[in-house]
RNA sequence: GGAGCGUUCGACUAAGGGUUAGGUCACCUCCCUUUCACGGAGGUAAUACGGGUUCGAAUCCCGUACGCUCUACCA
């Protein structure tokens, strides 16, 4: 058996998490948990220019509310410390200069101007052996002036050498055998003109420092897979190399292309796991968390978004995905992200979840929405009158806040459709009832109990309890929802039911 | 342009040479519900196209189309 699994995520702090990113993240953690290995989180932000204060702070919150905590990072430590690739900067160039002594790179002295000419001046420029004689690097000059300008400090950058027509092949968990031919890809900066290494050396260096075992990725880096490879072969040996699986995209719901930000926004739903405001632009990107949904039901959608069990199970305990999973049941496409769908898990995740759990959860809500819960209980008891009908918890405000203060805006169109004059009879006689018990001080009836006298008062007016209940329901919440208006009623009590129908009989006689 | 990857109902997917191509979301109908939901019962709806291989293809092979990703001193 092969050493301990270990797998890694590795991020730029650039900014808020894509869902995207939270599903690379899981399925490193399914993988990691169901063969008992390690999740390293790994912090890559060797591009100084799009370095984000806080992204990286947003990222360990992520990871902490979605339950898919590293065993090793920047925050806990470890013991291939540190996790951030800005302070393993020295490390990178000890490599960058092997690979140049072993003649697998080379300096190249071209200035970004220069690379911009040159690429306007040839359509589809590629630094290659077609060009690179024509470019300013170590291969074009000679020795001599290579090391006046080193000895300069001329700015340069380390390209790898792509050799040419070289088939490159490799197993991909979920893609099986991918090969490439090495003509097509460029020579690729391997360390800036800044010391700092790009992607493609800091990948390498340190999945073998790290001592990684497979590495997931999205499928956008398959094209530089081929880089990566070598890099292997030439630094650590091609037989250490980490097991590579690139992971499906997770698409626009119509149209076609990765998801993005943007499509969050024109569409209405988020993209980013919590929410993210840009400390520069101070732009802020609604998150699932935010809009409502439990860490389970992401967990649990974003799972099944190209991955499932092979049987109809659908709602999946984290547990039970560590326990499920493999890479073998991973899909070759992107999915498209339906938002319907993913509602759709989280009321099921509600449903699961219990009204004393729930109360907690939702309370933050609804100290955001600024209604006072003066008794816990009482929270508990109205999510169990609402929870059938709450796809996110942020229903539960509009589900649930009549119980805890009057509505101010009545649907009062709706009862003066079917309104007449021996209807105002009985809701005033149903006030005067009202107030006689509550002053005998029968203030706690029973839903049965409301409804027996309800029916009775109604036959004494010679009206359809059918004919009011409409009207009455609409008194009580406002519009032409919630639960039975009995059980309202008893919630919320006479007193506060009986002030509701004379505020909405004072509105109704006003029109 | 080049390279790589992909393609089953509108969406997520099952079926790995033999099924009336199944399930879930969405949508529609009905039942339940004196509201809205929940729940229950039904319904509409798919193998991109063209060639092979085979007694038999969604499944294997080839081609075409379409889509996506990459093609930065960004990841």
């Amino acid at each position: 058996m092969d050493s301990k699994v270990r797998v890694r995520f590795a991020p730029s702090p650039t900014g808020g998490l894509h869902i995207g990113g939270v599903r690379t993240v899981l399925f490193n953690y399914l993988f990691a948990k169901h063969h008992g290995g390690e999740f390293i989180l790994r912090i890559e932000d060797t591009d100084q220019s799009r370095f984000v204060p806080g992204a990286e702070q947003y990222i360990m919150d992520t990871l902490a509310w979605c339950g898919l905590s590293p065993d090793e990072s920047p925050a806990v430590g470890g013991a291939y410390a540190p996790y951030r690739q800005s302070e393993r900067k020295q490390l990178y160039k000890k490599y960058a200069d092997q690979l140049i002594a072993d003649g697998y790179a080379y300096y190249a002295f071209d200035t970004p101007s220069d690379l911009e000419n040159k690429r306007n001046e040839i359509p589809n420029f590629q630094y290659n052996k077609a060009h690179r004689k024509e470019m300013k690097n170590s291969i074009s000059l000679s020795e001599n002036e290579v090391n006046d300008l080193l000895k300069n400090n001329t700015p340069y950058v380390v390209r790898i050498i792509m050799p040419e027509q070289e088939t490159l092949s490799f197993n991909d968990l979920i893609r099986g055998e991918v090969s490439f031919d090495t003509s097509t890809v460029d020579d690729k900066v391997l360390l800036k003109a800044d010391g700092m290494p790009t992607y493609h050396l800091a990948v390498v260096v340190d999945d073998h420092l790290m001592k990684i075992t497979h590495a997931f990725r999205g499928e956008e880096w398959l094209p530089s897979a081929p880089v990566h490879i070598l890099l292997w072969k030439y630094l650590f040996g091609i037989n250490h190399m980490p097991q590579w699986a690139h992971l499906p995209l997770i698409l626009k719901p119509e149209g076609h292309g990765k998801l993005s930000k943007r499509d969050g926004e024109r569409l209405g739903f988020p993209v980013f796991a919590m929410d993210w405001m840009d400390p520069n632009t101070k732009e802020q990107t609604i998150g699932f968390k935010e809009r409502g949904f439990l860490p389970e039901a992401l967990i649990n959608l974003l799972a099944l978004l190209g991955w499932n069990d092979g049987t109809d199970k659908e709602i999946f305990s984290i547990d039970e995905l560590i326990a499920q999973f493999s890479l073998e049941r991973v899909h070759k496409g992107g999915a498209k992200f339906d938002y319907e769908k993913a509602k759709w898990f989280n009321q099921e995740w509600i449903k699961k979840t219990s009204n004393d759990q729930l109360a907690t959860l939702v309370k933050p809500f609804y100290d955001d929405a600024q209604i006072e819960v003066h008794e816990p209980a009482y929270l508990v008891k109205v999510i169990g009158l609402i929870k059938d009908r709450c796809h996110l918890l942020t229903d539960f405000i509009t589900q649930g806040s009549f119980f805890f203060k009057a509505p101010t805006e009545i649907d009062t169109a709706s009862i003066l459709t079917k309104w007449e004059e021996k209807k105002q009879g009985f809701f005033t006689a149903l006030t005067g009832d009202y107030e006689a018990m509550i002053s005998k001080g029968d203030t706690q009836p029973t839903a049965a109990d409301l409804e027996i006298h309800f029916k009775a008062l109604a036959a004494t007016h010679e009206i359809k309890p059918g004919d009011l209940m409409l009207p009455f329901r609409i008194m009580l919440v406002g519009g032409k929802f919630g639960p039975g208006v009995f059980e309202i009623i008893q919630a919320i009590e006479l007193k506060d039911a009986k002030e509701r129908i004379e505020y909405s009989l004072k509105l109704l006689s006003n029109k």
